[in-house]
DNA sequence: ACCTCACTTGTCATGTGATTTCATATCAGA
DNA sequence: TCTGATATGAAATCACATGACAAGTGAGGT
């Protein structure tokens, strides 16, 4: 598991502690405007995945939190993983079996990720993949679309960078 | 987990035994050129793949492998398995942590993958999201892509249908 | 025929990811 | 204050995947 260093977004530096409290204050008010409970858990976990802004495991976030003084079972981590994602602060990254924090979060949008094989950076993309040859072929198909997971796995560019010696 | 019971390719009826026979044929084909080994394990999960037109768990065919005489031990499917996908013979579904057969082997392609939440049929399509936004955007970003991985949740046609009631 | 090296297989053990279950606690609204 | 919905805590279990090592198999060189 690769240990978080770098602050990136999209692989670019940028004003991280901002970057965090920002997140934090919007998921806080959407919350607050949508009615949905922001507890302690999910709060930390959302912040969790936020600061590292890298792609965790369920497992990893747990150790985390346990360290936190929150509770140590699995379901700690899942259940609040799985109320992040379901209302769009977060994102599971199929290919890693671990979630990121959104970066578009509030904004409907079908994300797509780029994923470095290297360091396990994740940066966030837009996608519209049922717009193109798939959706046409779908329709075709009979089938319905209800989710799309687009993942590409490739080099950032710092390891790209660091690939080339 | 959904058992296997309709024939289908792209959630289409057809001479399923055929497919199976042609499937077959053709791995062997292509092994003899390239110089692989389609060893008895291989093409029994190969088999296993083509035969049930679905993904299939590491564990279901592990089972099935049990109760045709080979090993039992996860290991056995597994090295079967990164054969099959390594050479293009099979593909993962990350979205379910399972295994199809490929719909179009030997044909260098890049795939991507209707499946039905319902009844865990898959069918594969063509795509070709690095030629779009997502690769416009990876170039902006100085990311490379090396892979990627498309998957399309939703309903097939006989569950749509079933929906409807 | 024999050796050798690369590859394949069998098996045990372990690591990693996710869910089920049930009891308890908290909160919002009647 | 009562009540139903939602959230937590904790134990157990299930599901997916790999590491490690010994033993077997096959093709090519001598
Ligand atoms: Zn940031
Ligand atoms: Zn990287
Ligand atoms: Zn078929
Ligand atoms: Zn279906």
């Amino acid at each position: 598991m690769a240990t978080e260093n770098a602050a990136l977004v999209g692989f670019a530096q940028h004003d991280h502690a901002a970057c965090i409290k920002r997140a934090l204050a919007g998921a806080e008010a959407r919350c607050a405007t949508e009615g949905f409970r922001l507890t302690p858990a999910r709060r930390k976990v959302l912040e969790l995945l936020v600061q590292s802004h890298r792609a965790l495991g369920a497992y990893a976030i747990l150790d985390r939190l346990r360290d936190t003084g929150f509770g140590s079972q699995p379901p700690v981590a899942y259940r609040a993983l799985n109320f992040l994602v379901k209302h769009g602060f977060a994102h599971k990254i199929e290919r890693l079996n671990a979630f990121v924090a959104c970066a578009h979060p509030g904004i409907s949008h079908a994300p797509a990720f780029m994923i470095c094989r290297i360091c396990n950076a994740v940066a966030e993309a837009q996608s519209a993949p049922a717009e193109g040859g798939l959706g046409a072929t779908a329709r075709a198909a009979g089938f319905r679309i209800e989710k799309t997971v687009v993942e590409a796995e490739g080099l950032c560019p710092a390891c790209l960078e660091q690939a080339r010696g």
